[in-house]
DNA sequence: AAAGATCTCAACCGCCAGTAG
DNA sequence: CCTACTGGCGGTTGAGATCTT
């Protein structure tokens, strides 16, 4: 049975998004709020599927989104997740704990970056499956140490672009703007002042749009969904009072004082 | 400088779960 | 209960960028 793909219908377009495109649909979720995806190309007049418009918003437009170099702790936390993990919708679940990131955001750079690296480190194995399995053999620093950052310099990928189609969205949220002027970043090496409020921005937006519990979807998603190893793990990897024990593990794993 | 090889990542595809009618 | 539909996921593709020869 099935229904057969959206994306099939003719007059559908495909392909990359141009500028206007993604104006257009900006607009929409600014008025609307994201969601009824399947409204939007009807409502917008755009010739893209609510597939597309979707996964558009998801991966590139939506708020609060960092592109690029990945940061020795972020590179550290997917190696780390993707160790741990080893149930479906891992990828959800490790873009949960990095809220800038999309999932496939993630998945491509395991897929070209990582996994190429641990091939490199464990040439005669397989890829970790679990965290007992990769204590024995993963040194982060040597993942992190070859990381490269490529700028492409096609419309998709350049974040001035999407600033500017963003700015309105920004000033539109007064939460977002609160936080926005107010926070201080407290001399984290790790996070921007630039990073840091695209955080603030995209808690702030999740909080406005899918309640005041601070949870992003993802997550409460995920945590249903994976109980019992994620409500562990998220305190594992967000509760202070496990530092104790992930210094511990990571002493046991000689994992670099990123995870501390 | 040119051609071929390789890499990157945005976008698509197929599948599945949840849900409304 | 069944069907149709939406939203969300992981896996994969392919065009463009970059590197190598």
């Amino acid at each position: 049975m099935g229904r057969p793909p959206c994306c099939d219908k003719v007059g559908i377009k495909k392909g990359p998004w141009t500028p206007e495109e993604d104006i257009i649909l900006v607009s929409y979720v600014q008025q609307h709020g994201p969601g009824n995806w399947g409204s939007v190309p009807s409502k917008t007049g755009l010739l893209r599927c609510s597939k597309s418009c979707r996964l558009r918003w998801t991966n590139y437009l939506r708020p609060g989104i960092k592109r690029g170099n990945f940061t020795p702790h972020e590179e550290g936390m997917i190696v780390h997740l993707q160790a741990l993990l080893d149930f479906p919708l891992r990828w959800a679940a490790i873009a949960s704990y990095l809220p800038q990131r999309t999932d496939n955001d993630i998945k491509n750079y395991w897929n070209t970056h990582l996994k190429k690296k641990l091939k490199k480190i464990q040439p005669a194995t397989e890829l970790p499956q679990t965290a007992q399995d990769s204590s024995k053999s993963l040194n982060i620093e040597t993942l992190a140490a070859g990381s490269s950052s490529t700028a492409t310099a096609t419309y998709a990928s350049s974040t001035e672009n999407i600033s500017r189609l963003l700015q309105g969205w920004m000033r539109s949220s007064p939460s977002a703007a609160k936080i926005h002027s107010g926070a201080e970043n407290g001399g984290d090496d790790l996070i921007s002042n630039e990073d840091f409020e695209s955080i603030l921005s995209n808690v702030a937006w999740e909080k406005s749009t899918c309640g005041n519990d601070g949870k992003f979807p993802e997550m409460k998603q995920n945590v249903n969904k994976n109980n019992p190893p994620f409500s562990s793990l998220e305190k594992w990897l967000l509760d202070e009072s496990f530092a104790g024990q992930v210094e511990e593990m990571n002493q046991m794993m000689e994992l670099p004082t990123i995870f501390y």
